[in-house]
RNA sequence: GGGCGGGUGGCGGAACUGGUAUACGCGCAGGACUUAAAAUCCUGUGGCCGUAAGGUCAUGAGGGUUCAAUUCCCUCCCCGCCCACCA
């Protein structure tokens, strides 16, 4: 009798309700058993989940079950990102309370999620914006604030104005903002910075030791920290006693360098003009450049712009006076703010060059074009080549002289070696309301302080009206802003700012080993048991932000002494976006496919089976109607075998359910003592299969076609199926555990769960096989096959090989000129 | 512009270390059951030629190495993602 969509809906809430009734997948620390620390990167709680989430948390359900199964001692806890601005936005648009709006949403996905069977541990479940976690937010930022790791800094900062907020480096997106995609202004303000650039020694060689992680994640990782070696040269400006400092990678061209180029906010620009023909135009050029958002000044392929400041530098190495520009592709940000420009070797100075008539010399020679001139040119020459022009180090190759001439300049006193770094420290301000707030005092006679440690946590005030206009709503709630200086007791005022999300979970993951401590930020004993996290999973579009801040807050704890490790993931698995028709499924382009009507009407096992099978785990997946109803019918097959073997604790289907007329045939249980061969090499063929499959790289998609190819050999044996029947209930358990569970129970197994039986293991003598089918291959092309005994000896494959017709009609007159043997799998023959 | 992935039937995707390409599923076609349909079950299913046996061509295109190439090498085309005036 196939099951319908009610058997199933009583089937899986049932199991729910057993699962936390047992509170079957609680964890606790047990220092004498191996532990498995499984997570995927928590909610934003917006209420429903969607695909994505599904895809993700099925993912790691299945390999936090594996692992259970395996014996480990599993931790599998689940959270909510819960601060952000959505519930702001929500709040304003529904005039409700941010924390009221989350709470309910908190709620719905704490349903959503176990009505999807995922087994985790819920008595560690958090939210972010509950006081007990925030509240450690703030004695993060405090110790950090101590160690001068939090500081307070007025720059240009990057500035959404639809969100009105401040954004992180890693929050603009080519040149919008990631959340809402409004193009990013630059704003000069005081703000909050934690000093990441400290460890960005760090950040980029531990990369190293992260060899289960994808490559393209430390590799993006590795570009976005951006350690570049170079040289830093000294400029003294003509009739000056002033000094440019520029930044090179190539110190190689510094023979050819005919220019310098001074970014707009350069501090010096100002005193280098003042008093020549040229200030008010180089003046005005500044207010025009600053005032350009940073998006359309970095735009690739612009015109660079650029004015003369009537100055000229000196270049160190051969004394020549060359003249000082000021251009719009120069970065503040980056290394000194000033280049030496050499229009031959780089494209961008090539086209600044050319639009500005500047002067160009080539010094480095192009092996393919030796006898090119300047004006011949048509793009700079960026490849390896000889040195020409440049004093003693000519026809040295380029490569070779870049190491010594910078080395001989510093030497000389004309620069010194330097590195560079790409990564900025990290803008933590925002002038929002649902995060944390910021634990800093203003005195006026103290300056900054931190609140005292036992008046943590600041608390979010409950009186403030959220208009989203208007700068910090915390500024607007006079009892929050008021209060009395630590120090001084003096009135002072509180930071009205909060925390950016992104630090609320950049350590949650240490907070799961001990959720419900209030007395301290996390047990160092059971961080040591359980951490780092075994396996984590989650999108790729965190390959930067949350993954290289949650590496550096990992580090700072280490640096406190709070943990030993270094790194907080072993392996990291980035699952693929899912897609219908083609495109992310999404909700701005309405091509969302709601998990909750797939459970009303399949079920959460159904769904779960369909997501693993349509795609490997880091590949995109194509949404597909008819494959949900493939793996649903692969379920109720399954289902009925067991059904029709163990017959009687049936969930009764409701009355209006038409019956199969076909009559169950109950055969009694226990009778099979010699299992089909056959049977018995699948069994042990899918054991091996199915395990390899998790073993190497979580290919579900392939375990799950071995099971089927079990279940289709157990329907083909009809008789002597238990053992088979088994095992495979047994694999299907971490993919489909409602089911699993049901059809378990009917076997009547001593284990009350299937969730915490042995995985099964396989037989390696199993496998093996009486007769073995071999290809025949004539001349590359295969003709035939031969059965044979395995490890046939030579003499005898042959015989048997030209025996066989197909082969006989290309060979068997002809000359052999090899006879190649791939043992028990092949054999070719090449004949004349 | 730079970097990293990819390109296999009508579709999602398999294929160990170079060893019988297309597992498994979807879809499709035919059949069984049914008054009929749904569901279920059985059979077939890369293209071309052939009644068949069989042959032949196929893993983005072209070349190479090899007894043997989806896999290794060279040239090129296309798609996706990330970074991008970083000196």
């Amino acid at each position: 009798m196939p099951y319908t969509t009610n058997d199933i809906k009583a089937i899986e809430s049932k199991w729910q309700k057993y699962w936390e009734k047992h509170r079957s997948f609680r964890a606790a620390a047990a220092p004498n058993k191996p532990k498995y620390y499984v997570l995927e990167m928590f909610p934003y709680p917006s209420g429903k989940i969607h695909m994505g989430h599904v895809r993700n948390y099925t993912i790691a359900d299945v390999i936090a079950r594996y692992k259970m199964m395996q014996g480990f001692n599993v931790l599998h806890p689940i959270g909510y990102d819960a601060f952000g601005q959505p519930a702001e936005n929500a709040a304003i648009k529904n005039k409700t309370n941010p924390a009221d709006w989350t709470y309910k949403c908190i709620a719905q996905m704490h349903d959503e999620l176990k009505k999807m069977g995922f087994s985790y541990d819920w008595d560690r479940e958090l939210s972010t914006c509950d006081a007990e976690y925030y509240k450690w937010n703030q004695w993060i930022f405090l110790k950090m604030f101590e160690r001068g790791l939090a500081y307070k800094k007025a720059s240009s900062v990057n500035w959404c104005p639809d969100c009105e907020t401040t954004l992180a480096n890693e929050e603009v997106i080519n040149g919008a903002c990631w959340r809402c995609k409004t193009v990013v202004v630059q704003k000069d303000l005081e703000q909050w910075y934690l000093k990441i650039t400290q460890y960005a020694p760090a950040l980029l060689d531990d990369l190293q030791k992260l060899e289960q992680w994808p490559s393209r994640v430390r590799l993006m990782q590795e570009n976005w920290i951006g350690k570049s070696y170079g040289v830093e040269i000294y400029f003294k400006v003509k009739d000056s006693k002033e000094t440019i400092s520029v930044f090179t990678t190539r110190a190689d061209t510094i023979f050819g360098a005919t220019y310098v180029v001074l970014a707009p906010e350069h501090p010096l620009v100002k005193k280098l003009v003042a008093g020549t023909p040229q200030a008010k135009e180089t003046l005005a050029f500044i207010e025009k450049t600053t005032n350009k958002s940073k998006s359309l000044r970095m735009s690739g392929d612009q015109r660079k712009e650029g004015v003369f400041t009537g100055r000229h530098a000196v270049n160190p190495v051969n004394n020549e006076a060359i003249p000082i520009y000021i251009g719009d592709y120069v970065l503040m940000e980056y290394g000194t703010g000033a280049i030496m420009a050499v229009p031959t070797h780089d494209q961008r100075d090539f086209e600044f060059a050319k639009e500005h008539k500047l002067p160009m010399r080539i010094v480095i020679q192009d092996p393919k074009n030796p006898g090119i001139t300047v004006e011949k040119m048509t793009k700079a020459f960026e490849e390896e080549g000889i040195l020409v022009n440049s004093g003693s180090f000519d026809q040295t190759p380029n490569v070779e002289a870049k190491k010594n001439i910078a080395e001989w300049m510093q030497d000389q006193g004309f620069g010194k070696m330097s590195v560079h770094w790409r990564l900025r420290d990290w803008l933590i301000s925002r002038q929002r309301y649902w995060g944390t707030p910021i634990p800093i005092i203003y005195c006026e006679a103290c300056g900054q302080v931190p609140v005292p440690w036992r008046q943590l946590p600041v608390e979010l005030p409950k009186d403030v009206e959220i208009t989203g206009e208007g700068g910090s709503p915390l500024a607007r709630s006079r009892g929050f802003v008021e209060c009395t200086c630590p120090k001084c007791n003096k009135p002072a005022r509180r930071e009205t700012d909060t925390m950016a999300t992104f630090f609320d979970s950049s350590w949650y993951f240490l907070r799961f080993c001990s959720a419900r401590n209030n007395d301290e930020i996390f047990d160092a004993k059971d961080a040591a048991y359980w951490m780092p996290v075994d396996q984590y999973i989650g999108g790729i579009e965190h390959a930067i932000l949350h993954l290289l801040y949650s590496r550096f807050f990992t580090k700072f704890f280490k640096d406190l002494g709070l943990i030993t490790m270094d790194e907080p993931f072993v392996r990291l698995l980035t699952q693929g976006m899912v897609l219908k028709e083609g495109e992310v499924m999404s909700k701005s382009r309405g091509n969302t496919v709601d998990p909750d009507e797939v459970l009303s009407r399949y079920g959460a096992d159904t769904l779960r089976l369909f997501i693993l099978f349509a795609a490997p785990p880091e590949d995109q997946l194509e949404w597909n109607d008819s494959g949900l109803e493939g793996s649903w019918r692969f379920l109720n097959r399954v289902y009925q075998m067991v059904e029709k073997r163990y017959s009687s604790t049936v969930i009764q289907a409701p009355s209006s359910v038409i019956r199969s007329s076909t009559p169950v045939i109950l055969s009694p249980k226990g009778e099979e003592s010699h299992p089909d061969p056959t049977l018995e090499r699948e069994r042990n063929k899918a054991i091996k299969s199915v395990t390899q499959s998790f073993e190497e790289g979580y290919k579900f998609n392939t375990a799950i076609s071995h099971m089927m190819v079990l279940a289709n050999a157990i329907d083909k044996a009809k008789t002597n199926v238990d053992a088979a029947i088994e095992t495979l209930v047994l694999l299907l358990a971490p993919f489909v555990p409602h089911v699993a569970e049901e059809m378990w129970q009917m076997m009547e197994k001593t284990e009350a769960s299937i969730a915490h039986a042995a995985w099964p293991v396989f037989d390696e003598a199993a496998l093996k096989t009486a007769v073995i089918t071999m290809a025949v291959q004539v001349n590359g092309k295969v003709r035939g096959q031969i059965q044979v005994a395995p490890d046939t000896a030579q003499d005898e494959l042959r015989k048997l090989a030209l025996a066989d017709p197909g082969v006989a009609k290309y060979a068997q007159d002809a000359a052999i000129k090899k006879f190649i043997v791939v043992p028990n799998k092949l054999i070719s023959i090449v004949v004349a």
